[in-house]
RNA sequence: GGGCUGUUAGCUCAGCGGUAGAGCAGCGGACUUUUAAUCCGUUGGCCGGGGGUUCAAAUCCCCCACGGCCCA
């Protein structure tokens, strides 16, 4: 919506036209609407930790003034006096409004406020009678008139629709929200932590891409004009972070978005955040350990415990967790016979009766893997890794001294959801060409998320890429687990959502 | 892509063939220690959009738009 229109609001509704007039008000008594000129010395959360058990004696000592600027979220009036809320981005404190206190000019200015404003609040601490501390206001100024009604106080904002086009709103009228992004940050910086102390390099790498590659995934495309050149978004930066193991960056890790051009659901947005790292002189054994301490670092340091619950159920991250080979897993845990998983023609029979939408020319590691995905994948609710995964599926990853057909490789299972996949890097450049052009025949053979041939990637290999383990964690998920969210759009901030006409001026649209 | 489900006042929801409702917010009034403050009064709706069925549609049917959940 758009409510200015040659320097006019327009009137769209009853609510909106009475704070237009009070507006009008305010200017008309002199008021700057929209100052910028205070710097509130404190915040909520900072006043309610140093004072929030101070008797009332101690407080009222204290000499020097206390200020808070927020949101304006509840007003309990007396006529010549109010409880007010101020919420700030840590939280919410009272402050009392009296009119014997306060200056007239002050006082005339509380009386046109409408819950929603953004105010400055100074003051001396005290308590009420029912031993609330709360901020006497000695000075109270406007600093951002708001135009439209905030959502209901008790029920808050619970239209989903409306929470993701309107994040403010969301963020506004649910601290639990807020918290879910508070975290959010936290656990990036935990890994951070992490990632540094090993004496890794974060770095950047291109997230448009000639060719997109290091992943099974359909790309978004994209060109650029005066290279006239079309380009993709990246669905991995695993090549590029590659080469730059080859350059002698031993350990460098990258913390940024991919986007893939596929369906949305619970788990799926189509651009995401994603941890990848590579470290030379290791292998995707290594990295299984050090998987489990990264995920215990982060769980002690946000629940101080390695157990937690995600909906409803316990999941206990205490190290070492299940491994298990994926033909194991298809035996056990799918039902599978021992024949079948060696036979193309009884794999397929199989993942045809269980529901799998396979080709005959699919090969059959890729068969097994959709019968993985289809039967296994979710009832892996325990932290566990599965290993040793077909060569078919696998082309970037290093084929297993014992077996050709399988490569060293791990995908990380919590919650029946895959969270991370990691493998010892195949660094030898003529095995690589192989696999391209293995890849290359699934693509004629109608498959389009098939890897495509990069020579470029080779010829760098060619120079010598230390023998290196690399891994991929999902951050959003790993967000997920972290904070029992149900829905990956309830920690990405602005989820992707089709636009819509007059949904309230978001940025989505 | 398929199944189920939702869209009614600024927000949270009820109404499910017979004149569109409640709570909160808003507005007017009372009130200087409240905690979803209280009390009195009161404004506010193209019932998501379009088509149909019917004497009559928020309500039944069809199409569309935008969500949610589940499945592929």
């Amino acid at each position: 919506m758009n409510f200015y229109k040659s320097g006019e609001i327009m009137e769209d509704n009853d609510l909106l036209k009475v704070r237009l007039e009070k507006i009008a008000a305010l200017k008309s008594a002199g008021i700057d609407l929209y100052p910028n000129d205070v710097r509130p010395k404190n915040t909520t959360a900072e006043i309610l930790a140093e004072f929030g058990n101070s008797e009332a004696e101690s407080l009222a000592e204290l000499t020097q003034p206390f200020s808070i600027a927020g949101r304006l979220m509840a007003v309990r009036n007396f006529g010549k006096a109010a409880f007010v809320k101020i919420q700030d981005r840590k939280g919410q404190i009272q402050s009392y409004i009296a009119k014997d206190i306060l200056s007239e000019n002050a006082f005339f200015v509380f009386k046109k406020l409408d819950i929603g404003d953004i105010v400055y609040i100074s003051g001396k601490l005290f308590r009420t009678k029912t031993n609330e501390l709360t901020i006497e206001a000695h000075d109270l100024r406007l600093l951002s008139k708001s135009l439209h009604p905030l959502p209901e106080k008790w029920h808050g904002l619970t239209d989903v629709e409306t929470r993701y086009r309107q994040r403010h709103l969301d963020l506004i009228a649910s601290p639990a929200v807020k918290e879910i992004f508070y975290r959010r940050s936290r656990i990036i910086q935990l890994i951070r932590q992490f990632m540094d102390k090993q004496d890794f390099l974060e770095v950047e790498t291109p997230m448009m891409q000639p060719r997109a590659g290091g992943a099974v995934a359909r790309p978004f495309k994209t060109h650029h004009n005066s290279l006239d050149m079309d380009l993709y978004l990246r669905i991995a930066p695993e090549l590029y972070l590659k080469r730059l193991v080859t350059g002698g960056m031993e350990r460098v890790y990258e913390i940024n978005r991919n986007f893939r051009n596929e369906g949305i659901s619970t788990f799926h947005n189509p651009e995401f955040t994603m941890l990848e790292f590579y470290r030379s002189y290791a292998t995707y054994e290594d990295l299984m350990s050090y998987t489990e301490e990264l995920f215990a670092f982060i769980a002690s340091n946000i629940f101080g415990s390695l157990k937690f619950t995600y909906q409803e159920t316990e999941i206990d991250l205490t190290p070492p967790w299940r491994r298990i080979s994926v033909k194991d897993a298809l035996l056990q845990m799918a039902g599978m016979d021992k024949s079948a998983l060696e036979n193309h023609t009884r794999a397929l029979a199989f993942a045809r009766g269980v529901g799998c939408d396979v080709k005959d020319t699919d090969p059959l590691g890729k068969v097994l893997m959709a019968i993985f995905d289809q039967v296994v994948e979710k009832k892996l609710i325990q932290p566990t890794f599965v290993i040793d995964y077909p060569v078919a599926v696998s082309p970037l990853s290093r084929r297993s001294n014992t077996d050709p057909n399988i490569v060293d490789r791990f995908e990380l299972y919590i919650y029946g959801r895959e969270i991370a996949n990691a493998f010892s890097e195949l660094n030898d450049p003529a095995d690589q060409r192989e696999r391209f052009l293995q890849q290359l025949k699934e693509r004629e053979t109608g498959d389009d998320e098939a890897h495509e041939m990069d020579e470029d990637y080779i010829h760098a290999l060619e120079y010598g890429m230390p023998p290196t383990a690399g891994e991929g964690i999902g951050i959003d998920r790993l967000v997920m687990l972290f904070t029992d969210s149900a829905s990956i759009r309830d920690v990405i901030l602005f989820p992707l959502l089709r636009t819509k006409q007059d949904c309230g001026g978001s940025s989505n649209n």
